[in-house]
Order: structure tokens, then sequence, then C-alpha cells
DNA sequence: TTCCGACAGTGGGGTCGCAAT
DNA sequence: ATTGCGACCCCACTATCGGAA
């Protein structure tokens, strides 16, 4: 059982790269997959994680002030995949004082083994950007081909242990029954069910049928909850585990009259006056690990639930939602759990979706009452509708893109008036919402306008206009208006209007939004 | 000694192109 | 025609280290 050279891993990757048949990617994932299935067990998992586009680590502490001085790469191929794996580890493992230097050099040792292709695949696994038009789906599709294994069964089993390489390896040594055997474990996290995007209750509700249960959309962070007995764990969406940071919530599922129980839930802050804290808010409870007693006094969050995966010994994944909600409500107080309401028609739907707008919600959650928890999967149960907000705004510069959109003008800075001293104000930039046929026209014309360069932008004068979409603003220490747009994506180019005609700052400032009461 | 900038790693995310169905 | 996946990058935030003040 020998170990396998990381090269033949970048070589792997590259050939996947080369194509765009999945079933060509499939085919190449597989075959290296069935090589490394006759080596070395240890390996066999990091050749799955390596090849989904993952190190092993977490955190490493090595970005792209480490890679900045590189040995020049080796001729000889004679680097193991299980070397990469320990020179990450011991990268990891160092900290304190001198770290920065001790880190470069278990980097500058490796590097000054790995290949040229060995240096491409270790930057693209350093910066999760391997660009070989494969991840962890994919590598599914080659595991299942190369283990002669059913693809949803390896599919399952992935989500439910939250992780590829560990279906990989316990594929390998106990075949399907094994893979069959995977069931929902308390403590342990599963992939969390996605929404799909709609743009309003129609389409919603096009994909979704009737009929549906409509939940409020509350802006915060995505928890799955575990509780075993009186141990209780909570993990995030990336299925990172956040317990001590949320001790409140711990103990708000203490106190449930059940001994085991998986709940699915948001957690969000609320003001006296019941209403929403704004995310930035949430976000700095739920990433801070330092001083989480004065942060609870100071942000108290709070669990609101929508869905139930498990009750005492009883594993709800594939029963209908209906079930899974009718069981939630019997087993928890109202107010932990999501505002949320039943609709038959479009109509209904339509109505929730205004109502929930109006009251300050982010959006709705329109749910197929019929389906189970498709997790890990970005399934059409449900179905995310959120308002959109428009403004006219200037393209002041933009800069070149990479991977596909190399050679293209991509990343657009965007600016609105101030309405006071006539001066454009820079409110963000957005990559999104452009075609190819955009991404090329865009081009010529900041080329035609370009005033100035540096080694990653164009600035423009004038400015073009272009109509932008976002979902909302938030506070900004970047930017000299104080805000930034969120989720910002371009709808289209409006060279009917000059660049005096765009919006100002002041209303783009209009759009700041109540928060809702939640009860 | 304290302060601050740079870096790394989290969280939140929308839309496009394309292959396969 | 529809669907699923990967690529394209944004924003804010915290933690940490190392050098400047």
């Amino acid at each position: 059982m020998g170990s396998m050279l990381f090269s033949r891993l970048a070589q792997a990757s590259a050939e996947v790269g080369s194509t765009r048949s999945r079933l060509a990617k499939r085919r190449a994932l597989a075959t290296v997959i069935a090589e490394a299935a006759t080596g070395d067990p240890a390996e066999f998992g990091l050749v799955v994680t390596y090849l989904s586009g993952s190190l092993r680590q977490r955190r490493t502490g090595v970005g792209s002030a480490t890679l900045g001085d590189l040995p020049d790469p080796a001729t000889d191929q004679t680097l193991t995949v299980a070397e990469v794996d320990r020179a990450f580890a011991e990268a990891a493992a160092v900290s304190g004082a001198g770290s920065v230097a001790a880190r470069a050099a278990i980097v500058s040792d490796l590097f000054g083994r790995a290949t040229e292709a060995e240096h491409h695949l270790l930057r693209g696994l350093v910066f999760e950007e391997i660009r070989q038009g494969a991840l962890e789906s994919l590598v599914q599709d080659g595991l299942a081909e190369a283990l002669g294994l059913p693809l949803p069964t390896v599919q399952r089993a992935a989500m439910l242990l939250g992780s590829t390489a560990d279906t990989a390896v316990l594929a390998r040594s106990g075949g399907t029954e094994a893979l069959q055997a995977v069931g929902l474990t308390v403590g342990r996290a599963i992939q969390p069910m996605l929404a799909a995007p709609a743009a309003d209750a129609a389409a919603a509700v096009g994909k979704s049928g009737l009929p549906v249960v409509v939940d409020a959309k509350l802006d915060g962070i995505r928890v799955q909850v575990h509780r075993a007995g009186q141990r209780v764990r909570i993990f995030t969406r990336s299925l990172d585990e956040i317990t001590d940071r949320l001790p409140e919530i711990v103990e708000a599922v203490l106190d449930l009259a059940v001994s085991e129980i998986i709940l699915d839930g948001e957690v969000v802050g609320l003001d006296g006056a019941g209403r929403p804290l704004p995310f930035q808010v949430i976000s700095s409870r739920t990433a801070s690990r330092t001083d989480v007693d004065a942060g609870r006094l100071r942000t108290p969050l709070s669990l609101f639930a929508f869905d139930l995966l498990h009750l005492d010994g009883r594993d709800l994944l594939d029963e209908p939602l209906h079930q899974r909600a009718r069981t939630m409500e019997q087993h928890l107080p109202a107010g932990l759990i999501v505002p949320r309401r039943r609709a038959e028609t479009v109509e209904e739907v339509s109505e929730i979706f205004l109502d929930a707008v109006a009251q300050g919600f982010e959006g709705v959650v329109v749910k197929n009452l019929d389906a189970g928890y498709a997790a890990g999967r970005r399934d059409a149960g449900w179905i995310k509708v959120k308002p959109r907000h428009t403004f006219d705004l200037a393209v002041t510069a933009a800069e070149w893109g990479y991977g596909r959109r190399q050679g293209w003008l991509s990343n657009l800075h965007l600016a609105a008036r101030d309405q006071t001293t006539g001066e454009l104000v820079m409110l963000g930039k957005t990559f999104k919402g452009l075609t190819d046929v955009m991404l090329t026209w865009q081009t010529e014309q900041v080329l035609a306008r370009e005033v100035r360069r540096d080694r990653s932008t164009v600035y423009i004068d004038p400015p073009l206009v272009a109509e932008i979409a976002c979902d909302g603003i938030q506070r900004s220490s970047r930017y000299p208006g104080g805000i930034a747009l969120r989720f910002a994506r371009v709808l289209r180019y409006r060279e009917d209007k000059s660049p005096d005609e765009i919006d100002s700052l002041a209303t783009v400032l209009a759009l700041n939004p109540q928060p809702p009461p939640v009860d």
C-alpha cells in the first residue's frame, strides 16, 4: 500500500480542469480516486479532500502574504499527499511570537519540494480556488463511479456525515452497506438544507408548489443546534462549532422538556422593543470568542427555529415538513419558533410576503409542506423571496477579472452623487449580474474612457451609468459616505442616462430600514 | 508599554454559463 | 426547457502578530 504522490493529484486536477464536460471530469476524478483506494488508507481521505479543493485544516495561518516569496519549483516529483498534509498541520500548529517566520519556513520548505504543477494546486488549495470546474459534488460523482456505489447513497452519507472525505473512507472500508447504515447522530452536524432564490411570490410558488408555509426570513446567523442529554452543541452553516459563543442559546435549549433534539434555525438579537438588531451587530457577537459574558449582556441573542430534524430517538429528516412543523410546535415554546404562516394560494403567499417586508423582515422563505429535509442541496423545497431595491449609479472604475473573466474588466466601482457637493461618493463594488456580452461591452467602454490605471484597476471619466440592484445598505468604515451597498448587482447599463442623472446619496440613505418586531 | 496596520479566517450573499437531463 | 454546479467576487467583522510610536 504505497503513498500517493502529490504530483498525481496535481496532474488529475489539471486534467479535470482541461475539459468542460462534467462526464469527463467525473471520469478523471474516478480514475484517480480508484488509484488512491488501493493505496494507504490514511491518505485516501486526504486525496478526496484535496480533489474537492480544500485542505484538511480549517485554519492554517497561511495566506497571500505567506505565499509572497516562494522558492523555485522542484524538478523531481517526490512530495507525497501525506507530506503535504503534514506541512499544513505543522503550519497550523505554530502560534505566538515568531509564528509568522516559522510558518513561512514550513511553507517555503513545502513549495521548495513541489513541482510547478504542484505549486499551482497548492496555491489553489490554500485559497480554496482550485478552478478545476469540480468541487465536492463532482467528487461525490467520481467517488461513486470509482467504488461502484449508487450516487444517491454516497450523497446521503456525505450529507449525514457532513464530509465527503469521511464518506469516502467509510465507503472504502465498508462499501454500500456501511454507507446505508449511516444515520443521523445527535451531536454530529449534517449539511444544512439551503433555499433557492425566486424573484417574487408567484415564481416561488411556481417552484415549490402548494400548499406551503411561509417563514419570515430573519437576517442573522444560521445555526444547527444539537442536544443530547445535558450536552448542547451549536454549529454554523459551514459546520463550524460555535457553542461557546452562544451560552444563552445553550440555556434556552436545555430548558426544553426533551432529552435529544436537533433544531435548524436562525440566531438573531432583539432590541428592547423586540425588533431584530442589524446583521452587523449579530455577526459581531457570533464571531467573538473572547468576552462572551460581556457580549451576552450587551447583545443577548435568541434562537428562532424553523425545522426539527430529530426528537428523542426519532429521526424526522424524511418526514414531510407539515409533520416536522407540528412536532416542533408541540415541543417548543412559540417564542422559539420563527414567525410562520400557512398559505394555500399564490395570492396568500404574496400577501404574507408584502406583510413581512412591511414589518421590516428581510423577506420570506416559501416551503413546500410535503417536502422532506433535503440536506446539503439547494433544493426546490425551500424558496427565498426578498425585495429588490434599485438605483442608477455611476461606474467610476473597473478591475481586471481573472479565471474565466481574464481579459475582461469585471469588478465595477459604484458611486452615488452627494446632493450638496455634487461629488461622486463610492458605495461599493460589484461583479454580479454581468453577462459575457455586458463584460465585453463594458471592457470596451471603460478602456475608451480611461483617465488613469494602476495594476488592478482602470479609472474612467466621464463615468458610465448602470442600474444597480441591492438588498440594502450597511454601515461602512471603508467608504467615504459611511455606507456600503449590500449584495449589489448590475441589472443593466443606462446609456439613456447621463452621469448628472444618477441617484443621490440621500436617496440611497433613505433605504435605511426599520427592523421589525418579533414575538 | 501601548497602539495600529496587515493578514487570516469567519459570517452573510446573487447571477451567470454550461453540461446533462 | 429545466436543473445543478462551479465560478465570479463583494461586504463586515474578530483575532493575531509584529513593528511603530
